[in-house]
DNA sequence: AATATATGAGACCTTATTAATCCTATTTAT
DNA sequence: ATAAATAGGATTAATAAGGTCTCATATATT
């Protein structure tokens, strides 16, 4: 398992739509430059977004990319494998094949113990607390969540760069 | 992070001398062989792990190496780290300087904690576990628990000051 | 001492993956 | 029709991993 660049950036892009609330369209420019993403690149790991039906893609003039589901319903585990396929941190997890003894390793276990407890925590963050300032930390590692902050959803008019 | 060959090959090496015992000595050719691992590239990563001082390098003929430490000392998360630093699983962590926001980043907590579960539970796992578990060589490489060719087996000299 | 054996240490090459860019086609508002 | 914007694939560039090679060094054996 690796996170690749791509995973921040699409961790990046979903951030500043969850940020512009659910629906609102926000043109590939604006959220390149925001969210410091190279725009060709954003344009790709876009497709794979929105081939979760994570966001929408809007072609033509005026165009650009709308948050299909609440923030609060997308988990960051969802985000990054959309990206980078379903983690494993030991090769010899996704591809057994690829070690002859793996069928009774005990290492074999342990990696996937600790692959099944990295995505339980991914699953645990959506990006509701994500866009909140005091959802910093993890709910179950440290503390309740507070009530969340009401969110400012800024128009998608941006005039041209 | 990223589980590389040269980590898992270490695991695997530290796994066949957890086996053979500390302070006996198995030459290098013995442990690429048993374990499929590359015998040039274990030298290499039997450097990484003599400087960590897990194990000792006797050079010369009939030499190879030896484990220093019990196995029940050694765990797992010390052998990874020998070989791919210290984990963690987003850049930002290891070099915040490399994205600007880190400072005031929720996603940066997030894999902050993460890493730190992910280390925790690597580190409860030591070799003496994972010997008495299971078995990590080939079907037909196999051998039995037990302390094999004693005459291989270096006079009392471990001493580990 | 001479020889054979085995590893040390690092340079080197080869391949794989990631990161980014480029180009033409397509879509849509006006 | 035109301009604005993304689609989608091809291509290039950069980085890292995986493995190999060579010469130096150490040690047991004779
Ligand atoms: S030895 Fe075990 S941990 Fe290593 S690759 Fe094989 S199955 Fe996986
Ligand atoms: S945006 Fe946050 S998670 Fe992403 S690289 Fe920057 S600090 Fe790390």
């Amino acid at each position: 398992m690796r996170l690749t660049r791509a995973a921040e950036y699409a961790i990046r892009c979903m951030l500043y739509l969850s940020r512009q609330g659910q629906g609102v369209l926000t043109s590939r420019q604006e959220i390149a430059q925001q969210a410091d993403i190279p725009t060709h690149f954003l344009a790709k790991i876009a497709q794979d977004l929105a081939k979760a039906g994570l966001i929408e893609i809007r072609q033509g003039a005026r165009g650009g990319f709308i948050l299909r589901k609440n923030p609060a319903a997308i988990t960051l585990l969802e985000v990054v494998e959309t990206m980078i396929g379903e983690i494993s941190l030991n090769d010899c997890i996704a591809r057994p094949a690829g070690c002859k003894v793996s069928y009774h390793c005990a290492v074999h276990r342990v990696w996937l113990d600790a692959r099944d407890q990295l995505r339980n925590t991914l699953r645990q963050v959506n990006f509701e607390q994500l866009i909140t300032d005091a959802s910093c930390f993890l709910p179950s590692l440290h503390m309740p969540l507070e009530p969340k902050r009401l969110e400012t959803i800024v128009s998608s008019r941006t005039d041209p760069q």
